[in-house]
RNA sequence: GUGGGCGUAGCGUAGUGGUUAACGCGUCAGAUUGUGGCUCUGAAGAUCGAGGGUUCAAAUCCCUCCGUCCACCCCA
């Protein structure tokens, strides 16, 4: 019995219809990102599996539960990348970019691999915008990365979304925090739901966002970080904000905003509809990671970035109502009734498409009727029809097919024909 | 990883135990023989997600698996 072969779960085709959309995104991403200064890179779909290890943090679920690793032949313990930050730290590293001038400013589209279980808008592979400033601690740049993802997502067509602002303090002074919140909830431990009880010892700062029930009555009472921020982070933080309101970007403060990611510190924010309740809406997240590139072995540099993935903004779009026309179509579609006028035909679809026209010839074999639906279907903008008496007499009855009247034409000169009627690019 | 809904031609659907599984869109072809769109006619296309079971008889009932959607978890 013959297979039937599907995707593998959790992946899509982007099928000719939705090529649009992702374009629009791909483009809007590079255009925002010249705006701002930013340069692209790209960076291999595959890394030492240490690199995301070490980077994410090897408790993170990310990194843990949903890597794909193997064993190359030679015996590399590889991943696909499972995110990118890691990935693009490494690349500053490795070439030196502490020795351009700082901040490094750079972006990447790539897709990213995480092993998950699949709903709408996740997916085991997705694509994700990638931006990140390497070499500058100015709460000023975590505004405006935050700012560049607005402005991308609002040159796209989504209205409606609001940032979700947090911070999470240097790492001092939020293991003070995680302990005084641990003391908080000890008493209560046995009362808390299975998943709170593991929080409790893997990720503390998780038990403030849990929506069961069973933890629901200790929430309030729970010292939040966000109200006891050091001097210092309390410091950025607040500039952070002046700057998003001069920015006129709407966000709130989530004093539970966690992120998933070891690395993170200070500044940390996602994007996310106003209006929808579904759970994997967030379009785009991210934060400051200043220790990320010394754990990594290098000099202690500061850096914000985010990540944003394109196939909920799509999502997010088409709910906003952005449709995008189809591609557009050829130019000329040629017809022809014999055979014979085979050699003829294709020499003049090179000629055309050497002149810049856009040129399909009908299948061979194919009645004129048959070619003529073609023509039609395919929104070519005229038929170039040669039958018989045309082959003879080396021309073609050119026909405009949004309407008008058909010329007879000789074949040297369609082209010109063509590049002279409106429409012509 | 946990729980629930769904799975019938390429797409959208009808059919809930009983003759060769129906319809719309799409595809292909034809409508007195050289011209598309509209209309009409016809054809191709489904081992009813896969495997097993119950029954004289299964798209329809049961089990397992796969896929998809939703929630949890987590995240983009």
């Amino acid at each position: 019995m013959t297979q039937r072969f599907q995707a593998p779960r959790g992946t899509q085709d982007v099928l000719p219809d939705m090529q649009p959309y992702w374009q629009a995104v791909t483009q809007a991403a590079a255009e925002i990102g010249r705006l701002h200064g930013f340069q692209r890179i790209d960076t291999p779909i595959f890394e030492l599996a240490a690199l995301f290890e070490k980077g994410s943090g090897d408790t993170t679920d990310v990194v843990e539960k949903e890597m794909y690793v193997f064993q190359d032949r030679g015996g590399e313990e590889l991943a696909l990348t499972p995110e990118g930050t890691p990935a693009i730290c490494r690349a500053y590293l490795e070439h030196g970019m502490a020795s351009w001038p700082q901040p490094v400013r750079l972006f990447t589209t790539k897709p990213m691999f995480r092993y998950d279980r699949p709903q709408k808008g996740r997916y085991r592979q997705h694509t994700q915008v990638d931006c990140e400033i390497i070499g500058s601690a100015d709460p000023l740049v975590d505004a405006e990365v935050i700012e560049l993802l607005w402005g991308l997502l609002e040159r796209l067509g989504i209205g409606n979304l609001t940032v979700r602002l947090g911070s999470i303090d240097d790492p001092e002074p939020r293991r003070a925090y995680v302990e005084r919140l641990k003391e908080y909830y000890r008493p209560y431990l046995d009362q808390l739901s299975p998943d709170s009880q593991r929080r409790f010892e893997r990720n503390p700062l998780r038990l403030l966002d849990s929506k069961d029930e069973r933890d629901l009555p200790f929430k309030d009472g729970a010292p939040k970080l966000i109200d006891e921020l050091s001097p210092e982070a309390q410091e950025h933080h607040d500039a952070v904000t002046e700057a998003l309101r001069e920015a006129r970007i709407d966000y709130e403060i989530d004093p539970l905003l966690v992120r998933g990611l070891d690395y993170y510190n200070r500044t940390v924010f996602e994007i996310v509809p106003a209006d929808d309740e579904r759970a994997q809406g967030t379009v785009g997240g991210g934060g400051r990671y200043d220790g990320l590139i010394e754990l990594l072995g290098g000099p202690p540099t500061p850096a914000v970035g985010f990540g944003s993935g394109i196939e909920r903004i799509i999502l997010e779009m088409q709910r906003n109502g952005v449709e995008l026309p189809a591609g557009e179509g050829l130019d000329a579609f040629i017809v022809h009734m014999t055979p014979a006028a085979r050699g003829v035909v294709f020499r003049l679809a090179g000629n055309l498409r050497r002149a810049g026209l856009a040129t399909q010839i009908g299948e061979s074999g194919r009645s004129m009727k048959s070619q003529m639906r073609s023509a039609n279907s395919s929104g070519a903008r005229f038929a170039v029809i040669i039958g018989e008496d045309e082959l003879a007499a080396g021309s073609a009855a050119v026909k405009p097919l949004g309407g008008g009247d058909q010329e007879t034409v000789p074949l040297d000169d369609i082209a010109t024909h063509i590049l002279e009627r409106p429409g012509s690019q």
